[in-house]
DNA sequence: CGGATTTGACCGGCGC
DNA sequence: GCGCCGGTCAAATCCG
């Protein structure tokens, strides 16, 4: 069962008729199209012109109506007055509604960029990654043969040259990480299995703990909706259904169908608090190119579990209040992301069940174990999302509150807003940034600080 | 008929 | 060792 949500994505004007009484001019389904669907930026793309074009007869209709009214105690010009009056109303929400809807084009233009950028980072920071193991292996290799005898002279002198071409491919990643490829091209380019970050380490234990956590840590996405899944532009296959204790709604066990042995699961399972509210948990890396329709939720996960792992364990007393962090780093206290280290494994949830007035803030849940990720990471970018996400954001979360699948409408909303992804960008810079500092990436050239913010260097794509 | 779903059995981790 | 629980398997069933 895993079509798109059953549920109507429609947005009802309405104009009042010769009784002041409310009733339907035309109802606007964005989402006919299954591609405007997936698409935040063509979220408010309405069927522009044809109705348009109905509304303004029907307002046509409205101004004779109310002539009619009019006549038996007005004159002429009374009745010339309301009219231009009216038509002026008319031309300036025209007008009005004509910016929105260029800015609605923008946006999707910086969103195609955006999920470019995304494509083509994610294979090259996957392809220098997969190069540092092959060096790894090699440097390895040469110990073995300079312990077997070689000088010290030699040794310095091999482990130097790796040390440069390490470096060397640094830059390379910092020289393309500005180049455009597009999208299609990325996605034929596709290096499966370098999805997953082999993240640089000293030893191999800790390689494998790193690669055993990233594959345990998961991305928990609440979501309203009262269909039995969530579409998020993957297949997946129903491979079980489980009562869960201390919740009377089923848990459904779900695999990615979309490449013979993708690793990803998925738990879907209705919160015990909100019968409406759909709780998506994720888990895995993706082994394979991901449709455009799939990338605002598998980037807006993906980034989630990449911050969750990303900073520096606790410190101290391995322990953050709660309340401290919503209270002075945050100053907000509705849902926008939370995190726990209290379950099996490591847990981001994001909240897509908020209100169009208190979307895009972080709240940490009361007694939950909750690691300190540093400023860099989970707190300094969704503070910052926090901060700049009314506006252009707005209008997808309103239409889609309007419908009760916010699903798409919420994750893609994210997915686009460059503020966002700057800030998961500085996330991800931080990551590759602590790990090897030779990469370089520079968190200062993100979209937040460039003069084009909303085209930065660096974004995420995942999974 | 083939793919998807359902559902009871099975397995492993964990706490007692 | 035992029971509980979450997660997965796989045969049976459903459905287009």
């Amino acid at each position: 069962m895993d079509g798109p949500s059953d549920h109507d994505h429609t947005v009802i004007i309405n104009s009042l008729d010769d009784h002041g009484e409310k009733r339907v001019v035309n109802e606007m389904d964005f989402f006919a199209d299954e591609n405007c669907s997936k698409d935040a930026s063509t979220m408010f793309q309405f069927k522009k012109e044809s109705n348009f074009d109905c509304v303004e007869q029907e307002l046509r209709l409205n101004i004779s109506t109310g002539l009619n009214l009019l006549t038996t105690n007005t004159t002429a010009s009374d009745k010339s007055t309301v009219v231009n009056k009216i038509s002026n109303e008319f031309l300036v929400l025209k007008s009005e509604f004509d910016r929105v809807n260029m800015e609605n084009e923008r946006l999707r233009a910086m969103l195609n960029q955006i999920n470019s950028k995304n494509y083509s980072l994610q294979m090259q920071i996957g392809t220098l990654l997969q190069h540092q193991q092959n060096l790894k292996g090699a440097i390895s290799t040469g110990d073995r043969k300079i312990n077997d005898g070689v000088g010290e002279e030699e040794k310095q002198r091999f482990l130097v040259s790796k040390s440069m071409e390490e470096k060397s491919m640094a830059n390379e990643l910092q020289k393309n990480s500005t180049s455009e490829k597009s999208p299609e091209k990325n996605f034929q380019e596709w290096i499966p299995n370098n999805k997953v970050p082999k993240f640089h380490s000293s030893s191999k234990d800790t390689d494998q703990a790193a690669e055993a956590t990233i594959k345990k840590a998961r991305v928990s996405v609440r979501a309203r909706s009262e269909a039995s899944i969530i579409s998020d532009g993957c297949q997946w296959r129903k491979y079980g259904q489980k009562m869960a204790k201390g919740n009377p709604f089923p848990r459904a066990y779900y695999r990615c169908t979309m490449a013979v042995g993708c690793p990803v699961r998925k738990q879907v399972q209705r919160s015990i608090e909100d019968r409406l509210v759909l709780i998506t948990t994720y888990e895995g890396n993706h082994n394979h190119p991901l449709p455009p329709a799939a990338m605002s939720m598998a980037s807006t996960t993906s980034a989630a579990a990449s911050m969750l792992l990303s900073g520096p364990m606790p410190s101290a007393d391995g322990f953050m209040n709660p309340n401290m962090l919503t209270g002075t780093i945050l100053p907000y206290s509705a849902n926008f992301a939370s995190i726990s280290a209290s379950a099996p494994f490591p847990t981001v949830t994001l909240d897509l069940t908020t209100t169009p007035t208190t979307h895009s803030h972080m709240q940490m849940l009361p007694g939950q174990f909750t690691r300190d990720y540093g400023p860099q990471a989970i707190a300094h970018a969704l503070y910052n999302h926090s901060r700049f996400l009314p506006g252009v954001s707005d209008a997808a979360f309103f239409s889609s509150e309007s419908s009760h699948d916010m699903t798409n409408a919420a994750t893609a909303a994210i997915a686009s807003d460059p503020k966002f992804t700057a800030a998961i960008a500085e996330a991800l810079s931080s990551i590759i940034g602590n790990l090897n500092p030779d990469i370089g990436i520079d968190s200062k050239n993100s979209p937040k600080n460039s003069s084009d913010r909303n085209m930065g260097n660096l974004s995420f794509a995942g999974k």
